[in-house]
DNA sequence: AATGAATGAGCTTTCATTCAT
DNA sequence: GATGAATGAAAGCTCATTCAT
């Protein structure tokens, strides 16, 4: 409870960006704390404003409905999580310069996608419980898969089948059995097992050993 | 639409099973597509009377309370995930009988959960979208995971880490590993894209590929 | 207080019409007394549960929103209304016989609007309250008086222009005084000081002379 | 909708006469445009404060509550639609002089009320709208009629009565049918259809002489 | 004088559940 | 068994008003 989780960090750099006022902040946290902990439709307004210490009309005085509210926790995570693909190392190199192999892009990229987990994980596990019950958030999701993280990790991949390090299967059929893994892990680390004993260099390196061998020629 | 799905005989069987009023019958389906729809909170019992087409009164007349109208849709597909693991020829010949390797059993397992997943699709979705939101019924699912499934698991696998079929490494991770693309295969095929072309035989067939040049010696 | 209005048997007819429960009843009749006492906005759906002896959900029952509530009283009121303009003796008579004149026709008119009043002076009181702050309502009468009775009573005026009894003036401004005097006459009595003395034959006696004075030949 | 408005300039002597703020004017303006447009309590004070430009708290500085910003639109304009009647010059004209008849008299009224209400039309119109709603206002209007406008009207009316211009009926029915039709003229031409077309001049005349052959002998 | 964040009472509306018929 | 009117607690949200800055 008291140990300081690296997402904590991230939620305060989130305050800072847009300079919130001191109840704001609270007010968010509470509410990422409980639409984590319960679910958005088990977590009354009311209650997000007695956690946060604050009367439930200041609430809607920053978010002007409790969807807007949960549109605030979840968007800033969704455009860090886009954001990678576009600007981090590990693609541009995978592509530009040949002394990357599929091994280590793979690496790189599941470590990636772990730490993101590890310093977004009450956003990651909020977003997992309620992709299900908001249309709109699964046609923003889907959007954002199609044009901006298939594509780009199409490139990558197609250049490794190029070099005979992937097998030739259809890609659709290939991200799938690479990311279901990754997910695999990450999901079990940071939501089902978070308290659990982890030894967490081991297990990423399993998983890329994993799915090395099993898409690797 | 129109198509009838093979959860439709699934329900018809359920109703036999217990001897129930057509009344019964109607709500528990009209329950079933609402929760698989829109979720457990996001359906009122109101909407349910409607689409069953009965009084609002008559649900409560059979099932106590709406949570309780959940537990009698999700229990008995829960009851029959679980019941396969003792009764099922698969695992009993795989322990028993030496003429069956570890990519027979993983195919055969791997095809029977699909096929679980094809005639339970959705009362599988609400179990995954729900289980979130349902302390009690994540004991229930854990409890039944680490009594019944777990053990019998690890039997077969150990059996076939001894055989030098498959990998030394701690069963919890080879389960993950084994069981993340099962999942992926499955949740793409009937929740995420149950509307897209699939070639299922090819599907099922690369991914217990993958994952035994994954996890085979 | 204890005095019967002929108003409070319309109401009865009107909860007999639509056969409605007792509750029902007496949440349209504390609706229209609120309504009519303090207006709609200043109306809380709280105070007309208070007033009818119902729980305040059982409004919601009957009816879906605050507005449909409203509407629920004035749609029959502005139907009764309309509906004369087409069944009512005066105007057939007017046109079809000849041996009534422009003074009988105004006097059948102005009883008859007279007594509408009367029997409708919640209702009424509501609406003209109300209509400013509902564009909605306001287009709804308006395309009634455009299309239902402007032209009737036009038909009306201008046979009596042609018979000599009546001002060649344009028909807007003559509609416009003949009702202006028979408005103030109606509302003084029943909206402004309904509770004073009224002669009320001479009262009408008197208008219809001003009228005729002020627009016959 | 860019025309000058002739009660634009109205209230702008109201904030010469009253030295106040500029942020106060804006209030003012903001509060008299939202409250004819949608009445008083379907205007929030934070809409007031958005389109006057200013702080929510600016308009709680300058008025103690919202009730006062209503009333400090609409004291001055009831103030000069009383003071009209006593200093104006159709009044004392019409008792001490004897070269002007009724007809002189009641045109001049006409046009007066009828200019009052052109350079007061938004506030004319929330008196309309709000009298209903507001106990208080209703009894100082009455008051003000009963004992500042009645007394005078009914002096000069009488004295009409004494030259034989102007029919023996009882003095409330003959100021009833008198106000009738110039509030309907009035009332249609700013309120009712403010931007259709209107031949005023001709409007005005008919009106008087429907007045003069009605009432006169 | 001006701000605008904060308040909390009160609003309309929803909904699982009860019960007389 | 079946009904559906009735309930009342709780939901999301609004808004006039206050107050520290």
């Amino acid at each position: 409870m008291n140990k300081r989780h690296s997402w904590e960090k991230r939620i305060e750099q989130l305050q800072n960006e847009k300079n919130m006022t001191p109840k704001q902040a609270k007010i968010l946290q509470a509410a990422i704390e409980l639409f984590a902990r319960k679910g958005y439709f088990n977590t009354s307004t009311n209650e997000i404003a007695k956690l946060a210490g604050v009367a439930e009309g200041t609430i809607f005085r920053h978010y002007q409905t409790k969807k807007e509210l949960l549109e605030a926790i979840l968007a800033p995570a969704i455009m860090d999580f886009t954001a990678t693909f576009f600007v981090d190392q590990f693609i541009a190199d995978a592509i530009h310069t040949s002394h990357k192999n599929m091994r280590e892009f793979l690496e790189a990229f599941t470590r990636n996608r772990f730490e993101f987990a590890r310093q977004n994980t009450p956003a990651v596990r909020i977003l997992l419980q309620e992709l299900a019950f908001h249309p709109d958030m699964q046609e923003t999701i889907k959007q954002l898969f199609m044009k901006k993280i298939y594509p780009r990790l199409t490139k990558v991949l197609v250049h490794f089948q190029s070099q005979g390090e992937l097998k030739d299967i259809e890609m659709p059929a290939i991200i799938r059995m690479m990311i279901s893994p990754i997910l695999g892990l990450v999901i079990n680390r940071f939501i089902i097992q978070p308290h659990a004993e982890h030894d967490d260099e081991k297990e990423i390196r399993q998983t890329v050993d994993f799915i090395m061998n099993g898409l690797g020629k």
